[in-house]
DNA sequence: CGAATTTGACCGGCGC
DNA sequence: GCGCCGGTCAAATTCG
């Protein structure tokens, strides 16, 4: 309230002052120029007229160039005074209200529509304006302790708002809403980041999913065999707290990012109840700040699902149905990562399937890195509808099978032969021996291991997070290879109502064939891992999956034969 | 001794 | 309104 205040007077008065500035500039010019002396030889004299009449045209220029800004300053205050006067007239008509007896957000809505309704202070504006968080603005009211910071709360949801209409994503992370709030929330807070809290006040203008879920962040789950405690991902995690989730007898851990201290970014880590060899971790959040190497993939995979999740959600009108109040699944797009090299040029490494869930209300991204991959058929034919049959289980996307199959690990072989070891794997050498991991009493001393599968041995002797992390930052490090993914993700997800061979070739800007294939069968041949955790899905999930749109699967298929070079990795 | 972890208490959301 | 549950806090404890 007090800024929209700040912003009505200080507008007008800093266009004055700058109209002042260019006229007293164009004095100063003017009389400058009619300081030249008279008493000088006649060259002198030439030279100086010469002087003047190109210092009177810049003049002019200047002059011009005056006029023209002074214009548009007008027209800029015309504009801004027009718009002033439309909030005026709409967005604040119903804030005596919430004073007194609050309505429902409809009828608050309802109410701002009658023309008769008496003209508020613009003190009430903001609030009213952001009826999303009516909720938490009524809470506060009845809340003396925190009653205190009403005002400037206020102010930042105003800036929030505007923020999102502008279209923030989570890439942008200093642009973003929830790390503009984040950070000032922090400082009313003392930095200290409680997500629940600032949840509530989270909202996504051009997200349909986050509009529905205005509440909650959106989510990314890896799941991953892997037999240490946690799945090193790069980053600095503090962990703050440990529970017993209902449902599964191993304890959810809940790290925090200390890389910075004001980072928002939360982690939730926690065996699979059904394969203890599945390690599931949660990221919530984005970094606010610089990444470390080794954090980057993670980050930008984790980021690019989020990225997928708010794109998905976008064009809900052609399919992607997600409810906010019930769990649901939406098998958004199967990624297919065709990384043909040297070693392979055969077939496509697939990332079978992406979805999208809302359990718990938080849109998630689940990232399935258990999966084995999955090769084309050699009678490989589009078949839009047979996709819809992958609709059955909530998982995945970006699939870092450690049960690859031989072809398409090797197709990816040059991007894993990195020297990955970690200060983590060193250190935690026994594998998951924290006493708090009651009900745990599976053997994790050895290293999930899979079968049937000819892999080089700087691959087999890689662990399942190296890989993850190897091909994460494969991805991460490929800018092209990235672009063609956030491309070909838009360009697809853009299109999905029409033929999607109409894409084929988008992605070549950036210097990729960009191919789409449509499976015959579902891509899971079940390690039991995956199924299980679709199998813990509510029931409601699984019956909304008939609704649901089916995606082809995407191939990106690098026309450069040159393999992904990551050996030069090192840990600090 | 400082940093990191553990763990019981607490809080808020949600369903009944 | 109550209880359950997920998530966080913060004092106590452990670790290096």
């Amino acid at each position: 309230m007090e800024g929209s205040k700040t912003m009505s007077s200080s507008i007008p008065d800093v266009a004055e002052t700058l109209i002042e500035v260019v006229d007293m500039r164009i004095a100063e010019e003017d009389s400058s120029s009619n300081v030249s002396s008279p008493n000088e030889d006649d060259k002198v004299n030439d030279k100086k007229d010469d002087h003047l009449k190109s210092a009177k045209a810049k003049m002019d220029a200047v002059r011009e160039d005056n006029e023209r800004l002074k214009l548009t300053l007008s027209q800029i205050l015309k504009d801004y005074h027009s718009l002033k006067m439309h909030f005026h007239g709409t967005a604040p008509r119903d804030a005596p209200t919430l004073q007194k007896n609050r309505p429902t957000q409809t009828e608050c809505y309802q109410q701002a529509s009658l023309p008769d309704l008496p003209m508020v202070e613009e003190s009430d504006l903001v609030s009213l304006s952001l009826g999303r968080f009516s909720s938490v603005v009524e809470k506060r009211n009845n809340n003396e302790k925190k009653h205190e910071d009403h005002g400037k709360l206020d102010g930042l949801e105003l800036g929030l708002d505007c923020k999102f209409h502008l279209g923030s994503t989570e890439v942008m992370k200093n642009q973003s809403p929830e790390h503009s709030f984040d950070e000032s929330k922090e400082d009313e807070q003392n930095c200290t980041f409680t997500p629940s809290k600032s949840l509530k006040n989270e909202r996504s203008g051009d997200d349909e999913i986050l509009q529905q879920n205005p509440l909650k962040k959106p989510r990314v789950s890896i799941r991953a065999t892997c037999d240490t405690q946690t799945m090193n991902d790069g980053c600095q995690w503090r962990k703050y707290g440990q529970k017993i989730a209902k449902g599964n007898p191993c304890p959810r851990a809940y790290y925090r990012c200390t890389a910075s201290s004001s980072c928002p970014v939360r982690k939730q880590v926690q065996r699979c109840a059904r394969d203890m060899s599945v390690l599931i971790t949660t990221y919530e959040g984005t970094h606010n700040h610089p990444l470390s190497v080794t954090a980057t993939p993670v980050a930008s995979a984790t980021s690019a699902a989020v990225a997928m999740l708010k794109s998905g959600s976008s064009t809900s009108q052609q399919g992607i149905e997600v409810s906010a109040t019930s769990s649901t699944s939406t098998n958004l797009t199967g990624f297919n990562f065709n990384l043909t090299n040297n070693l392979t040029r055969s077939r496509p490494f697939y990332f079978p399937r992406a979805s999208i869930s809302t359990s718990q209300s938080h849109p998630t991204v689940v990232l399935d890195l258990t999966t084995p991959n999955i090769i084309p058929p050699h009678n490989y034919k589009p078949s839009s509808t047979l996709f819809s049959a992958m609709s059955s289980s909530s998982s995945t996307c970006l699939n870092f099978s450690s049960t690859p199959s031989s072809s398409s690990l090797d197709s990816i072989a040059s991007s894993l032969y990195v020297p990955w070891n970690t200060e983590f794997h060193r250190r935690s050498g026994a594998p998951f021996n924290n006493k708090n991991h009651v009900g745990a009493s599976y053997n994790t001393s050895q290293p999930y291991i899979h079968n049937n599968v000819q892999t080089p041995p700087e691959v087999q002797n890689m662990h399942v997070t190296d890989k993850i992390a190897a091909a994460t930052k494969a991805i991460a490090r490929d800018p092209t290879f990235q672009s063609a993914l956030a491309a070909a993700i838009t360009s697809f997800i853009g299109n999905s109502g029409g033929n999607a061979q109409e894409n084929h070739g988008s992605a070549e800007n950036f210097g990729q064939n960009f191919h789409l294939y449509f499976p015959q069968q579902s891509t899971r041949d079940g390690n039991g891992c995956a199924t299980s955790y679709a199998n813990k899905l509510p029931q409601p999930l699984i019956s909304h999956q008939k609704n649901l749109k089916s995606f082809p699967i995407l191939s990106f298929s690098r026309s450069n034969s040159t393999p992904m070079s990551l050996g030069e990795e090192s840990e600090k």
